[in-house]
DNA sequence: CCCATCGGCTTGACACTGTCAAGCGGACGG
DNA sequence: CCGTCCGCTTGACAGTGTCAAGCCGATGGG
């Protein structure tokens, strides 16, 4: 309805063309029917914009670590996989604090909400951020093609069962 | 000596100093003491130049990884995160193919030829990706700052020997 | 020895970007 | 009914990547 909201469906529609690096201020007014300047009066610039979009992209992540039934290691896992495998764009925006106001308290509150989840479903520390490293790494390499180079598979789909095969397998090596 | 390889140690300078993002041609040029228009001569596009700059990380990272006396899965593990962290703004390029020409034969050589060492140190193929993603992700969250903030740890010498203890325990976890 | 050719580099231009300053216009309160 | 804001537009600026044309010196042939 306003044209904040309009801004950022459009910025969000411009992320999911043509990734973070393609989003132009100026196409994403264009988009919204707005002059090439409105942008600057709701964001203070590119990177307040993108900033809203990644704490966004936190609390979509919160919510669909939520959805589960049994919020284990292993389920939120395969959710942080699926997660980043679906919002490709999103994914990558959210962890590019060079892109963004990384001390932005709102983007600051919505990240360490989303991963205070995973904190929760592991007994100590270590293991948490391990796992978290695990599938984070997945996502990527699964997103780059490095995955799917090393192992000869060229589907995106392929790749994904990869990436989740590859987390059922760490949970069951690891110890305790 | 050739204004090629002036053009490449300008880049890398700027890559330090900016990061990915922050490089400009024209910068490059003027860094280099050229017309802004030189690079076109001696790359297609911005793109081509981060490139050749992506293969020449890969060459480091295989070589820092050959001057390991032991080349076990833990070693390389650690050589690796520690390469990523002793170069953030040139391991984020390598691992950036959108901004990259991803095909280039150059790049998919030096990139192949430095995982292949991974690949050598483990006796199954899925422990091989595991580790690699586990070691990728723990460089990705030291460096955004994401490790620190969870834990704690605010000077990035402390967060580089926490991913390196994590590392470390995780092929204490790890079952054969 | 001179001249022609050719490749590496420069110069100039274009469309595009983010950002800023000024100004318009309609809604809202006195 | 009038004045004052506030949201948005218009216009400008420096900076970017890329392309086209032209210069200029080294290289090779006559």
């Amino acid at each position: 309805m306003g044209v904040r909201e309009d801004l950022l469906a459009a910025a969000r529609a411009e992320l999911e063309e043509h990734g973070h690096a393609g989003i132009s201020l100026r196409a994403v007014a264009r988009r919204a029917g707005v002059s090439h300047a409105a942008p600057k009066h709701h964001f203070d610039d590119r990177a307040a914009l993108l900033t809203a979009i990644a704490a966004d992209g936190f609390a979509e992540l919160a919510a669909a670590m939520d959805r589960l039934p049994e919020p284990t290691l292993a389920a939120l896992g395969r959710a942080y996989i699926d997660f980043g495998l679906t919002h490709p764009a999103l994914f990558d925006l959210m962890f590019r604090p060079s892109e963004l106001h990384a001390d932005d308290p709102e983007l600051l509150a919505a990240s360490n909400n989303s991963i205070s989840r995973l904190r929760a479903a592991a007994d100590d520390q270590s293991l948490t951020l391990i796992s978290w490293a695990l599938v984070h790494g997945l996502v990527i390499l699964a997103r780059d093609g490095a995955l799917g180079r090393i192992a000869d598979i060229a589907e995106p789909a392929g790749v994904a069962e990869l990436a989740r095969g590859l987390a059922d397998a760490y949970t069951e090596r690891i110890q305790s």
